[in-house]
RNA sequence: GCCGAAGUGGCGGAAUUGGUAGACGCCCGGGACUUAAAAUCCCGUGUUCAGCAAUGGACGUACGGGUUCGAUUCCCGUCUUCGGCACCA
């Protein structure tokens, strides 16, 4: 009988589903295992085989996990709000709902085809009402304690199109000849910098890949320094500037204001005064991209007045410049050129002094010098001297010497920022606050508050979302009087902050979620995606999750215990797929062709998972091969019998012999750990190589045919359940236990040693295991390729590993 | 510039408490079966030198050093590629 992929594929994903094979348990005696993918945005492209390979481990986790005696959950979900279907409205008028909907069934379709063991009765959709209802309680829950506010947020604002433009867009417009200012908005944002501390801490305990802890700990960027408070000459006022470098101090010689520092134009003396509002006006008109930019030339411009050094008592000439950030630390900074890269570049463009107040190895007039493993120098006054000190020291006592004069206190500081939690869209959650006349704000205590049907999908002209254009919906009465509902819909990212939750309990009308099946089911104990979300979206859902834990939603203090990040699969030509380049490999495609077990096993045996690595359409023959070469164990090549026909072939009963034996124990061994540990592509290999084995054995034994198909289950499980049927089972192989291996028979009892001289194979012979050194070394001496590099030498030395090798050293 | 990861045959990759480098697979070459082909099976396949051949030698894990009886693995330096951050004071 012909091994024929699509039928029998079929077959059992239909049986799959009628039989329900894979419905969560919920037998809580059993321990849990909690395998989650990162779920998909349904694209109108589908999915193509990069998609595939995170989705391929884990369900081949999540079978293992089944078949090792596990209560699994691993559903599967969409988060389906999001930019391309609202800019596929506008262009055609097609509702995004629509587009969604159709593009949820293709991608279902898909992952169906695939023979994914998700558990569907547990499906969300982040734009279901009933899922969005509860996105739109937890903002409530951020809001009613102070975690969620409005704020003036500069935004990339387009005139000619009268809209706001994500940070990705503004380069295409300006390209396209629009011009893109910044201007301020009213924006929900969250205070995600509340939570700044926790989230670095907390990274500590989670198995998480580290250099992904390591980007969060850069993005959330703790650093700890000191603010200090300058007197202004001719103001009676303060500057109030944060360095992480008190210890220099005494080599300040300029101070340096953002453009949009409150005292800015204040500061501008008579003289100066056109010169500063044209700078602050031109800062204005530069994009984000403009002032961060690559490598450019710092500008600046002189306020005309002076602050006091507090160590020195020295004057110092007080800068405008846009290299300084309003939003990180006062907006001012302290400059000491000697020391610091930016404010040497300053210096020297326009001429300020420099003092050298950190013994240095050069001339800090020629080339600045920054390291810190250096002792001060030029830094006394009559209170207090820094001079000698290690950089430890000198911020300490600068420090303590500022605490203890009023003029200045330690701070610890974050890059971080709040998180701009608004859009100006149409397909996305609407946000559940009411605006009244006389300016309060009331939360919206009817959820979910739904999208109204709108005729058109354009922005509003003046920047809000389209929603600003549906009267009956925007306005509204009730006890507190008339108000206007907020226009602006949350961003992507709300949704996918907390799906792991629901689906634990994803019909739960009452509650977000039930405490004992989140007792039971959190953490997740394995997170599958990719790298692309390593920052924002895990920050984003720590964040949330920590916000539910405080108010007691959830019991643990981070969502997911264990990550790992699949490497992305390149197009054939070693590029990263796009439809642009035309390189992108459809799913469905390979899926017709080679069928799911084989798209699934090449996938996987591609090469390591978290890899970067390039599809080779022509690899799946070798595991088409490997499949084949299983089904034959069980309906034997026969010439006679005509395709469609035949009979399993009686599996023998006997025994095996004792080296099939051990190959068996140690495949299953092998294969077992390296499921266990995501190492697919060895785990694969090893299979290919019992069944090699047992193939040129001639060998249908059946305990070694059934030992196979337990290994190839989780992998190729299609293939695997027709064949467990074929020989004879009527139960799903895949509620099967997996196999166990004898310990005794996973070692080799004879095995080949090395003969070395100087380090340098020169032969091999046999030796039973475990053979003892002397015996080794006797042998050894006996090798024929061996004798001739010891002949006329004196061997200076015997080296003997036991089980492995002889090294001989002569001279 | 800073942080992180990685460089192994024609290709994807395997092997690291230091112990036979190249498992497994692709491609390619040769053979068997076949009227023929497909499928399948068998053999070969890092480079290079010597030899008719069996075979034998040298070299070889990005590059240059070092430690060691022995290094893909450990140490020092260099180069390259990829990912992230990018004036955060």
């Amino acid at each position: 009988m012909k091994y024929e992929f699509s039928t029998i594929e079929r077959k059992w994903q239909a049986r799959w589903q009628e039989h329900n094979t894979f419905a969560t348990g919920s037998e809580a005696d059993k321990p849990k295992f909690y395998i989650l993918d990162m779920f998909p945005y349904p694209s109108g492209t589908g999915l193509h085989v990069g998609h595939l390979e995170g989705y391929t481990a884990s369900d081949i986790t999540a079978r293992y996990k089944r078949s090792c005696g596990y209560n699994v959950l691993h559903p599967m979900g969409w988060d389906a709000f999001g930019l391309p279907a609202e800019q596929f409205a506008i262009k055609t008028g097609t509702h995004p709902k629509t587009t969604t909907e159709h593009n949820i069934r293709s991608f279902k379709e898909t992952l169906q085809a695939m023979g994914f063991s998700y558990d569907w009765s547990r499906e969300i959709n982040t734009t279901d009402p009933g899922y969005f209802k509860w996105t739109q309680w937890i903002f409530l829950q951020l809001y009613d304690r102070g975690l969620a506010y409005m704020s003036e947020v500069d935004v990339n604002w387009c005139e000619e199109l009268k809209t706001v433009l994500a940070n990705e867009e503004v380069e295409e417009k300006i390209a396209a000849g629009y011009t893109v200012m910044r201007r301020p908005l009213r924006q929900w944002v969250l205070k995600i910098t509340a939570y700044a501390e926790r989230l670095l801490a907390d990274l500590d305990e989670l198995e998480w890949p580290e250099n992904v802890k390591q980007m969060q700990r850069n993005w959330i960027g703790r650093s700890e320094g000191t603010e200090i408070d300058f007197e202004l000459r001719c103001h009676n006022r303060k500057l109030k500037v944060y360095t992480t470098r008190p210890d220099t101090l005494f080599g300040a010689t300029y101070l340096v204001i953002s453009p949009e520092h409150p005292l800015a134009e204040k500061l501008a003396t008579a003289e100066q005064l056109v010169e500063v509002k044209n700078y602050i006006s031109r800062a204005k008109l530069k994009t984000e991209l403009e002032r961060t930019g690559l490598q450019k030339e710092k500008t600046g411009v002189f306020s005309g007045s002076y602050a006091i050094n507090p160590a020195t008592g020295e004057p110092l000439p007080v800068w405008i410049s846009d290299f300084v950030l309003t939003s990180y630390g006062t907006g001012a900074i302290m400059s000491v050129p000697a020391h610091d890269q930016r404010d040497w570049e300053f210096a020297k463009q326009y001429n300020l002094p420099v003092i050298e107040v950190i013994k240095s190895p050069h001339d800090v007039n020629e080339k600045v010098f920054e390291e810190k493993e250096s002792i001060c120098v030029n830094s006394s006054n009559s209170e207090v001297t820094l001079d000698g000190l290690s950089f430890s020291d000198a911020f300490d006592r600068m420090a303590s010497w500022l605490e203890r004069k009023k003029l200045g206190e330690r701070k610890v500081n974050y890059k971080l920022r709040d998180w701009i939690f608004s859009r100006q869209r149409y397909w996305g959650e609407p946000i559940p606050i009411k605006h009244y006349e006389d300016g309060t704000l009331r939360t919206e205590t009817n959820l979910p508050l739904v999208l109204p049907e709108v005729e058109a999908y354009h922005p509003s002209s003046t920047g809000e979302s389209p929603l600003a254009n549906i009267k009956h919906w925007l306005y509204g009465n009730d006890e507190h009087g008339s108000f206007r509902r907020e226009t602006n819909t949350m961003p992507q990212w709300a949704g996918s902050c907390w799906y792991y939750l629901r689906f634990i309990d994803p019909d739960n009308r009452e509650k977000l979620i039930d405490q004992e099946k989140e007792k039971y089911w959190m953490n997740v104990d394995l997170y599958i995606g990719g790298a692309e979300h390593a920052v924002l979206h895990l920050l984003y859902a720590r964040f949330w999750h920590k916000v539910l834990f405080d108010i007691g939603v959830v019991s643990t203090r981070e969502p997911f215990r264990k990550l790992f990040n699949q490497g992305m699969i390149l197009g054939e030509d070693n590029e990263k797929m796009s439809k642009s380049r035309g390189n992108v490999i459809p799913a469905d495609d390979v899926l017709k062709n080679y069928g799911a077990d084989a798209v699934r096993l090449y996938e996987m045996f591609l090469g390591p998972l978290e890899q970067v690595k390039p599809w080779n359409t022509n690899g799946i023959e070798g595991v088409s091969r490997f499949l084949s070469k299983v089904w034959r164990l069980v309906y034997p090549l026969d010439k006679n019998a005509p395709d469609g026909e035949g009979t399993p072939s009686k599996l023998s009963s006997g025994a095996m012999s004792e080296e099939l034996q051990r190959r068996m124990h140690k495949t299953i061994k092998k294969v077992g750990e390296d499921t266990e540990n995501l190492k697919f592509n060895t785990a694969i290999a090893e299979m290919m190589v019992f069944v090699n084995e047992l193939q040129k054995a001639g060998c249908n034994n059946r305990e070694a045919v059934e030992t196979l198909l337990l290994l190839v289950a989780p992998y190729a499980p299609h293939i695997a359940e027709e064949l467990w049927e074929a020989i004879g089972y009527t139960s799903s192989i895949s509620l099967q236990p997996f196999p166990a291996f004898n310990p005794e028979l996973v070692e080799d009892s004879v095995l080949t040693i090395a003969v070395q001289v100087n380090g340098k194979l020169r032969g091999t012979f046999t030796a039973p295991a475990k053979s003892p050194k002397e015996l080794l070394l006797e042998e050894a001496k006996k090798v024929e390729s061996v004798i001739k590099f010891l002949e006329g030498k004196t061997i200076v030395r015997e080296i003997v590993i036991v089980d492995k090798l002889v090294n001989f050293a002569v001279k």
